[in-house]
RNA sequence: GCCGAAGUGGCGGAAUGGCAGACGCAGGGGACUUAAAAUCCCCCGGCUAACACCGUACGGGUUCGAGUCCCGUCUUCGGCACCA
């Protein structure tokens, strides 16, 4: 047995890092003849407590990815950015009086060190940071297209207040009706607010999701979000009036049974109609009630319906020619459709719940359910039209499309599909975000900023805490806010609101393939090379937002034509959380936070990598287990100690040829189906092997550590060293495999009677269906057969032999 | 309520419709050692002396054969929540 050195990961791991960072290893070339693979990871926000250890876990798996692809011959792209805007950096600037820029440096110098110690293959000259004035000068370009194709616009909306951050937020950002970020309460507010239409990209992002590949359940999330729904408008004529009632609906088979309506409390009629109504002042009671409501409060009482009825103001049925009456509830939203709803009883949950609580007549218009008395019917599969003159005896799908087009016809109605989708509130009145390149002249009224003056730099402020007004802190510096307007010259004011953190990641990946470009936000040939990514993964958390944001962004720099891809993800997978041990999710509160830097002073980085990989499943979320680790690192351990063992023969030897070409087969396959757990489990049991066996040749060293490599690239750089085997691995070529080599001459089969094993032999491994009828005279065989009539002989061949008798 | 994912040993988890529990952790036994650690070998779902039998949330079904496919039920987790 040879004379090995110790295994001393502090050592080889810093060695080797040192040595990848001189070389340059793992820098995307711009030879744009040589095919291309790129890899992408979400950016991190750098924030102050560092990584921890579910950051490693998507970033290990893209690792390996991108390593192997370059021995594969790729020219890769695998970069690393910070999110670096944002609301905690923001917040900790202001309780320590430090410029929140000066943060987000020692945040960012923290967090590339950590990750620096964990090995990772980044392109660290392309590195990118969304609070770079070179950066989001891009950003603001963007956004001005966007303004001068009118797609940013400002409206007098609504819109969420958080009373904690003094801040607008998203629908998306409240949740429970409180704020995401600081958990106060939310209330609305009118305010003048900037909007991007994302709404016009509504059926685009639906169609682009049929030509990528994401997994099924992101695809679905997009799906619902966007929440595409197919029906029509129809009106309905106010009695005594010219003037009409507009409705979106679905159902539009059921107009017969269509016996009150329903207005949101906002509805602008209300206003309209105020001298005809005779309990005008019960209806403002309403919906000042409904107003103090947070969204949440009004969507979240479902089971009791509330509501008024609107006195002298009535509607007519245009298929009936019935007077019905009007109501207002709060269960109808402004915000979708039209405000305004015909309400059809016996086929609608929520109008069968409101008609029964006030009331209401309940006409069954679909039969084939139960007592619509009693009981709402709402299957569309099955039902048959009833009460419903010409559309009688049909089903639901034909009786829609006969009432939409008489409906045509008689011009009362059309078709019309709706979204859930809204535009997206894109302002915050913050200090730590991209200034909004916008001036107020009081004669041009908002105008752009010239193009040549991007970036509009972030002014230095002594105070990042916003106004008590709720505007942005940068309304108080007024030698910045008061400026000339671009178009007339004269004196003007700057926007002072600034964008949301979701602006610089809705781009990031388009700056990777040129990051140091002056004259555009890339070059077109870059990105025509460089784009679309071939694999992006990132938590499930971002698969509805930063997703349809993202491929919104790019869709419209697409029809600008800027970028040379409509979809800017090829393949989109999601990582599984890590959970404390305790199999709760990690945070400060319960105490189970796991430190990286800890498991990588106890384990070595390459034990820590391989573990975050080893534990589980890719997409499952799994608890931290620290004994488990160690296992990893006992495993390192054993390939270190391989060259005890290891003779001069640089071959691999007859009886491994199978088991190392299986596991180059199984390794190579799983690293590309996001199979991490089992290609390490492959080489396990290929060590236990080698180990057994008592000797490794060189060549089926050198294969191991080549396989091995993505996973540990440090402990395989200094092996393959030490070893003498040439030039570093990062420079190798992945091994292939070979089919042929893998096949056993013998296996073993299973005997089963009726499906119950009854013993086990060895047959040719290339035993063929025909070939098999002979095991009848096999004495094992007959043994298990006995005396019993052989019915039927099934022979699956390499696995197994049934045979079922009576 | 709706959408999605998932229920397999003490634990993390493996299994193109074909020998359930690969691989690892924990545990037990042994070797080596003055001793310990490390390492190596053996055992490790239940019930059994053994054979047998029973075992992949539960109840049915399809099949020569089901953890895997179909129907129904329950539970857990994640997301969305009156979207007409």
């Amino acid at each position: 047995m040879r004379e090995i050195p110790i295994y001393d990961p502090a050592k080889i791991e810093k060695k080797w890092q040192k040595i990848w960072a001189e070389n340059k290893a793992f820098a995307a070339t711009t030879d744009y003849t040589k095919p291309k693979y790129y890899t992408l990871i979400e950016f991190p926000y750098p924030s102050g407590q560092g990584l921890h250890v579910g950051h490693p876990r998507p970033y290990t798996a893209l690792d390996i990815v991108a390593r192997k692809k370059r021995m594969q011959g790729y020219n890769v792209l695998h970069p690393i950015g910070w999110d670096a805007f944002g609301l905690p950096t923001e917040n900790y600037a202001i309780k320590n009086h430090v410029h929140p820029a000066e943060v987000t440096k020692q945040n960012i110098k923290h967090f590339r060190d950590q990750l620096q110690m964990l090995g990772f293959s980044f392109d660290y000259d392309r590195e990118v940071d969304t609070t770079d004035p070179r950066y989001y000068k891009w950003t603001q370009w963007i956004f001005l297209q966007m303004f001068k194709r009118g797609l940013a616009y400002k409206r007098e909306m609504p819109v969420n207040w958080c009373t904690g951050c003094k801040c607008v937020l998203a629908n998306e950002e409240v949740v429970d009706g409180v704020c995401e970020r600081c958990g106060s309460p939310v209330v609305h507010k009118q305010q003048s607010q900037w909007m991007l239409k994302i709404t016009a990209y509504a059926q685009k992002l639906l169609d682009g999701l049929d030509d990528v590949d994401f997994i099924d359940r992101v695809k679905t999330s997009q799906r619902n979000w966007i929440g595409r729904s197919e029906g029509a408008e129809l009106d309905f004529v106010l009695e005594g009036t010219d003037d009409k009632l507009r409705v979106f609906t679905t159902r539009a088979d059921t107009l017969f049974g269509a016996t009150y309506m329903v207005l949101s409390p906002e509805h602008p009629y209300i206003e309209k109609y105020k001298d005809r109504i005779e309990n005008y002042d019960e209806l403002m009671e309403y919906r000042a009630a409904a107003q103090r409501k947070s969204d949440f409060e009004r969507t979240e009482i479902n089971k009791d319906k509330t509501g008024v009825e609107i006195k002298g103001l009535r509607a007519i049925n245009p298929m009936t020619g019935t007077s019905i009456p009007i109501w207002i509830s709060d269960y109808v939203l402004m915000t979708y459709g039209t405000g305004a709803i015909m309400a059809v009883p016996a086929h609608d949950e929520r109008d069968w719940d409101f008609a029964k609580k006030f009331n209401l007549p309940i006409i069954e218009v679909v039969a084939g359910g139960r007592n619509v008395q009693e009981e709402c019917y709402t299957d569309v599969a099955t039902g048959i039209l009833v009460n419903s003159g010409f559309l009688n005896g049909m089903n639901v799908a034909d009786a829609k499309k006969a009432a939409i087009d008489y409906a045509q016809e008689h011009g009362f109605g059309e078709r019309k599909i709706n979204y859930k989708l809204r535009d997206w509130v894109f302002a915050r009145q913050r200090y730590w975000g991209e200034p909004i390149p916008i001036v107020h002249c009081p004669k041009c009224g908002m105008v752009a900023l010239d193009e040549k003056d991007l970036p509009l730099l972030l002014p230095e402020v002594k105070n990042y805490e916003p106004t008590e007004t709720g505007e942005s802190p940068l309304s108080k510096i007024t030698e910045w806010v008061n400026c000339k307007c671009p178009q007339c010259g004269g004196d003007a004011k700057r926007e002072t609101d600034t964008m949301p953190q979701w602006a610089g990641s809705s781009w990031y990946f388009l700056r990777y393939c040129d990051p140091n470009n002056d004259e555009a936000l890339a070059s077109p040939e870059a990105l025509k090379y460089w784009m679309p990514v071939d694999w992006y993964n990132g938590g499930m958390e971002h698969t509805t937002l930063h997703l349809l944001y993202s491929r919104f962004w790019n869709q419209f720099l697409y029809d600008i034509g800027v970028c040379p891809v409509s979809e800017p993800y090829r393949k989109r997978t999601s990582h599984g959380m890590v959970l404390g041990t305790d199999g709760q999710k990690m945070s400060k509160s319960r105490g189970n936070v796991i430190n990286p830097d800890e498991m990588v002073d106890l384990l070595g980085a390459d034990a820590f990598r391989m573990y975050e990989m080893f534990m589980g499943a890719f997409d499952q979320a799994i608890p931290w287990s620290t004994t488990g680790a160690k296992g990893c690192r006992k495993f390192i351990e054993r390939v270190w100690r391989l060259q005890e063992i290891l003779n001069d023969d640089e071959g691999i030897s007859e009886d491994m040829k199978a088991s190392v070409h299986t596991t180059i087969k199984k390794v190579s396959e799983d690293f590309d189906g996001m199979k991490f757990n089992t290609a390490i489990a492959q080489m396990m049991t290929l060590v236990n092997e080698l180990v057994k066996k008592g000797s490794v040749t060189r060549g089926e060293y050198r294969t191991l550590l080549l396989l091995l490599d993505p996973v540990a690239p440090h402990v395989c750089e200094e092996l393959w060293e030490l070893c003498g085997f040439g030039a570093p691995v990062y420079t190798q070529k992945w091994p292939e495999y070979d089919e042929a080599a893998m096949v056993k001459n013998e296996v073993e089969i299973a005997i089963q009677i009726n499906g119950k094993i009854r013993g086990r032999i060895m047959v040719p491994a290339d035993l063929t269906r025909e070939q098999a009828d002979t095991l009848r005279d096999h004495p094992d065989v007959i043994k298990a057969v006995g005396d019993k009539q052989i019915v039927k002989f099934i022979f699956v061949p390499g696995r197994l032999l049934n045979i079922v008798v009576k």
